[in-house]
DNA sequence: ATGGATGCAAATGATTTGCATGAAG
DNA sequence: CTTCATGCAAATCATTTGCATCCAT
């Protein structure tokens, strides 16, 4: 699997046109597990990891490493993010399923709240002069949230 | 293993006294395999990974085994902060070794720069609304770098 | 002396790979 | 009917654990 990104920001979660044509631009078929796993993350406004998504899945004949292979495509294609809570699981989060927005995560209870605040405009830009392009960032959260500070 | 973080923010890497203290409050032993990793992560301006470590040891009869217990340890003293470039390795780099920074990666060679851009005065301040304390944030970000584009 | 740290060997757990079968285009 | 995807079994790789020994305090 070589495909590089290629939506170009056009993929809206559950519009299942788009997420077809995504995978026929590339010769990849759209079957029943990636549509599976395609409608969880689109149905949880949250970072799942590898086994949470296994589980959610009616069709018990689903295998793991089907659950693996489709997320590093889903990667690979652009589909999803993969985000790091410094503990010792990936998390998948569909891209465009809403804005653009990050998350703070409980250092205690390991309990995850999106945070709407983003980056200033033109942060990225500044960048820009590093002679870098397509830029990206990943930006996380972490604190003790107010029922462990209480406790 | 349950030391909270206790280094508020007084840890200067190289500082040997600091570091000695750190431990000490802890009742923890100031050993050798411990000095020399801290040594190499001062002298190693970028996160490096366990088996980057591993590699740079001088006394190669010091075992990976050891590296993981003190990667773990200095994260829990807040001696390291654990990084991620959304590849398979964690990476660690020694806090306060210089003012706070983040990295840019490329995402095709994987070279990694220092970005010195930081997020804005009172970012933070405003998660606090959340009911959020002792807030940190990790921001990474990615791109393909100038050689890449070219090649 | 004594409690914590290390090395070594072995276990664990997440993730990947090989291959024959099954399903999508 | 052809290619790609899946399931299953087995392999791999990072990381952790148990325990006897060693070393810092």
């Amino acid at each position: 699997m070589q495909a590089a990104k290629s939506n170009n920001g056009k993929f809206k979660a559950g519009d299942t046109a788009e997420f077809r044509s995504i995978l026929n631009s590339h010769s990849l078929k759209v079957t029943k597990p990636r549509i599976e796993i395609m409608k969880i993350l689109k149905s949880n406004h949250k970072p799942l990891t590898i086994s949470e998504i296994s589980g959610k899945l009616t069709n018990k004949k689903t295998d793991l490493v089907t659950v693996y292979r489709t997320m590093n495509l889903f990667e690979e294609l652009g589909i999803v993010n993969q985000i790091d809570f410094k503990d010792e699981y990936k998390r998948y989060e569909l891209i465009y399923d809403r804005h653009h927005h990050h998350h703070i995560v409980c250092r205690k209870c390991r309990k995850v709240e999106n945070v709407e605040t983003c980056l200033p405009e033109g942060f990225e830009k500044l960048l820009l002069k590093t002679g870098y392009s397509e830029i990206t960032h990943s930006l996380e959260f972490f604190g003790i949230c107010g029922s462990c500070k209480t406790a």
